[in-house]
DNA sequence: TAAAATACCTAGCATAACAAAGCATTGTTA
DNA sequence: TAACAATGCTTTGTTATGCTAGGTATTTTA
């Protein structure tokens, strides 16, 4: 799968994904591959940084919580901020998507 | 419109472009924006560099051609190559925007 | 008890679209 | 006819972003 076309989409997929609940780095990269069935297999090295500057944006924000039995993990969820650029982006998307299609379909 | 989610996509679209007909620089970049009906207004900044790359993978090929009643043109026409590339980059493409928008939907 | 999985982190790299400039030619308009 | 807009191609440097490759520590499993 080619990098580069996941430029521009991985916030967005993030910040959809913390909508519904505060999740963990870790957690958020095993989802990805189950909700895309398997076309996303973020590495590490990949997720955190996109993360911390989420955070650095004031897009999410993060707390360190350890539930009863579970080791500590860095819960992150998603601002009102968070939510109105994750607005403003998926309209983008489904721009940018349609524009694509309406190019490709060019014969 | 965010330009990170140009990436990994631009030689898609111009190779398609070209599948049908031999064009040069400054016409894809009108045709483009007519296509995605004004969506895609490519600089030149952007596109030239990108031809003279996939001239390079030899995907396309160039010729500097002047029909009767106009200006010198440098016209690119796609390879075999080229065409390979393209139905196997969109293929990833449809697999792709498949695996965003089930993580998008994810509720 | 050794290995694998979980869970987090960061420095440096490669890539690609873009901004901003330049040059030459052709068409339009005041 | 002179000035300006549009056409047509080029290149240098910037910036954003995902990835590589390394690291640490804890917990689970074989």
């Amino acid at each position: 799968m080619n990098k580069e076309l996941l430029k521009g989409t991985t916030d967005i997929m993030i910040l959809n994904l913390l909508k519904k609940e505060p999740m963990y780095g870790y957690g958020m990269i095993k989802e990805f591959a189950i909700l895309s069935k398997g076309t996303f297999k973020f590495k590490e090295g990949t997720l955190y940084p996109i993360l911390h500057n989420l955070e650095k944006k004031g897009l999410i924000e993060s707390l360190w919580k350890q539930n009863p039995g579970e080791r500590k993990r860095k819960y992150y969820q998603i601002t009102k901020k968070g939510i109105s650029t994750l607005e403003e982006r998926s309209t983008e998307w489904e721009i940018f998507q349609q524009a694509i299609n309406d190019v490709l379909s060019y014969e």
